[in-house]
RNA sequence: UGGGCUAUGGCCAAGCGGUUAAGGCAUCGGACUUUGACUCCGAGAUCGGAAGUUCAAAUCUUCCUAGCCCAGCCA
């Protein structure tokens, strides 16, 4: 990882002898899975710790019981497990109600915090306004005594959600809303997915967070931007509650990627309304979905790294996510031949019944990959947008009528004539295979115009292809999300696979030759052979 | 005169008083090529603006401008 403002206050705390430990956590609520937005979350905490030997520990958030549930705790323990990092402890908020309580009871004895009878919209009028200063509520100044009593009271349930709340006394004039006398416990008479009914008060996370980060011995509590005027708060926190260890809390802008919806919000909407199969469909930008999409851990490691770390809130272009895609599985995976949207050639001058196997390195880049059997024959398919009738300009490099090219790793054919339905529609080519000009045999005569994959249509496996493309399209607007939703999200061609193929599984990975890296999707089987286009390949062509 | 934060090429981002201002993505040239891929060469910023301090400033100061965040009993 290369210098980043936080990796630099480490370093110098470290040398100060501030800290002697680099400890970090990553802490988020499990009320939705997690995006790539969070990966440079995950991705710092734990890659910033164990570059100074320390350790990270997974803290659920779980201090609202009305926004969590277990199946997002799965979820998220799924996908850092998947990225590759191990948790020093995992851990959640709930863990630490019984200290949260009797330090809330503290700064009631202290006089710092009390009990409040006023309602939700009482207390907004309370608080004032951005340029105005609020005023202190009138159960402000209750003695500690009737404080400590009522929140056992509230505690014990005697009350009804929203019916009192117990806020710290700081500044209702202070210019930073937040010290405007924050509630720390609201009543919520709801069951939670790990303490189930044994509270019916939960701390609000500007008091639980610190307490946590401070009890855990958490050295670097990293967070978002818009925690920066919190940070005073949290401080007050630690340091009212007298907390042995003193955690810091330092703040980073937000990764948002062009053409990405980046709102935990939205995403949950467009499950919900079935807009997408579910969070882990292939064009969500969870982890779950990229995984599917074929996305390698790797590849959003380097992504987030290279994207960097910084106190801006930070736009990347969605290519610097595919790159890194690209520059992972180069070297790395099978190049195959699949056509994707197939027009049948015949080759007239070729016999009838014979068939030709053709041994080809997987990767000439990389022979550890070793190589396979493509077949050649009478009849062949090669992708629809690889002929033209006629050859537009010196530049088209594909196939065209009179024209001759390479079919990749077997001969020059040229083609001779077209054949098409009534509507006019191209339904086959007529070709002719030159036998000299075999791959491989040295022959040079002459220069083809161009190279085109192919697939040998007796031997091939027919297979579906998912092309998927980004959910949103309208980037200009702040118009409804859905109607921002681009309608060719995904769509689906059928075509087919070379033989070698045919036993792939679920994940594996490859490089449609001129198509694309693509991944066998979850769902696919030797029967439905089903890929996920996850990248198409950089083209300099158009 | 609410408060806080930010501002380096199209997009990210190093840089922390003295360097020809790193690198990646994108773009544009060119070489190579049985993937219009990969690879390889080459091209581009004086650092939001204005003053000031200094022998020397993207780096310090002041003022200005623009953008983002804050008025949940959400996190």
């Amino acid at each position: 990882m290369e210098s980043n403002f936080i990796k630099t206050i480490m370093e110098e705390d470290l040398k100060s002898g501030k800290v002697d430990k680099i400890v970090t956590r990553f802490p988020p609520e499990p009320s939705a899975y997690l995006h790539i937005g969070h990966a440079r979350a995950i991705i710092m905490n734990f890659e910033l710790a164990d570059n100074f030997n320390g350790r990270t520990n997974l803290r659920f958030d779980d201090t609202n019981p009305s926004n969590e549930d277990k199946s997002f705790v799965d979820a998220i323990q799924r996908d850092i497990e998947w990225l590759g990092y191990k948790p020093a402890k995992i851990l959640f908020g709930s863990d630490y109600f019984d200290e949260s309580y009797e330090l809330a009871v503290k700064l009631i004895r202290k006089g710092l915090a009390y009990v409040c009878d006023l309602n939700a919209d009482e207390m907004r009028e309370y608080r004032g306004t951005l340029t105005t200063t609020g005023k202190e509520s009138p159960y402000r100044n209750r003695n500690i005594e009737e404080n400590l009593d009522l929140f056992s009271r509230m505690k014990a349930g005697e009350f009804k959600d929203g019916e009192k709340t117990l806020r710290a006394k700081i500044d209702m004039t202070s210019p930073n809303m937040n010290m405007r006398d924050p509630v720390i416990y609201r009543i919520m008479h709801t069951e939670h997915q790990n303490t189930g009914n044994k509270w019916c008060i939960y701390p609000m996370y500007d008091f639980a967070h610190p307490i946590q980060d401070a009890l855990e011995g958490i050295t670097h509590s990293l967070c978002s931007l818009e925690y920066d005027d919190h940070r005073v708060l949290y401080d007050w926190f630690v340091e009212k509650c007298e907390m042995e260890h003193v955690p810091h809390q330092y703040e980073f802008g937000r990764l948002n990627i062009t053409n990405t919806i980046m709102s935990k919000r939205y995403l949950k909407k467009l499950v919900e309304a079935n807009k997408v199969n579910g969070f882990d469909d292939p064009r969500m930008p969870t982890l779950a979905g990229l995984k599917r999409r074929g996305f390698t851990k790797e590849s959003i490691k380097e992504f987030i790294i290279s994207t960097g770390l910084s106190r801006v809130n930070s736009t990347v272009s969605s290519e610097m996510l595919e790159n890194s895609l690209r520059n992972d599985l180069n070297y790395k995976v099978k190049r195959s031949h699949a056509v994707i949207d197939p027009l049948k050639v015949t080759i007239t001058n070729y016999p009838e019944d014979k068939i030709e196997w053709i041994e080809v390195p997987y990767n000439p880049q990389n022979e550890a990959l070793g190589s396979r059997k493509i077949a050649f024959g009478r009849t062949v398919y090669i992708e629809r947008e690889d002929f033209i009738e006629e050859k537009p300009n010196k530049k088209w490099k594909r196939l065209a009528l009179g024209i001759e090219v390479r079919l990749m790793r077997a001969y020059f054919i040229k083609c001779n004539e077209v054949i098409k339905d009534k509507d006019g529609n191209i339904t086959e080519l007529l070709c002719t295979y030159d036998l000299e000009t075999k791959s491989g045999s040295g022959f040079n005569e002459r220069k083809p115009n161009g190279n085109i994959h192919f697939v040998e249509a007796t031997t091939s496996k027919p297979a579906t292809f998912n092309l998927l493309e980004p959910l949103l399209i309208d980037s200009d607007s702040k118009k409804d999300l859905f109607e921002r939703l681009n309608p060719n999200s995904w769509v689906t061609s059928v075509g087919f696979i070379e033989k070698a193929l045919e036993s792939t599984k679920s994940e594996e990975k490859f490089q449609f030759i001129r198509k694309g890296y693509f991944t066998t999707d979850y769902d696919s089987s030797k029967e439905n052979l089903i890929f996920n286009r996850t990248v198409e390949l950089k083209s300099r062509f158009k």
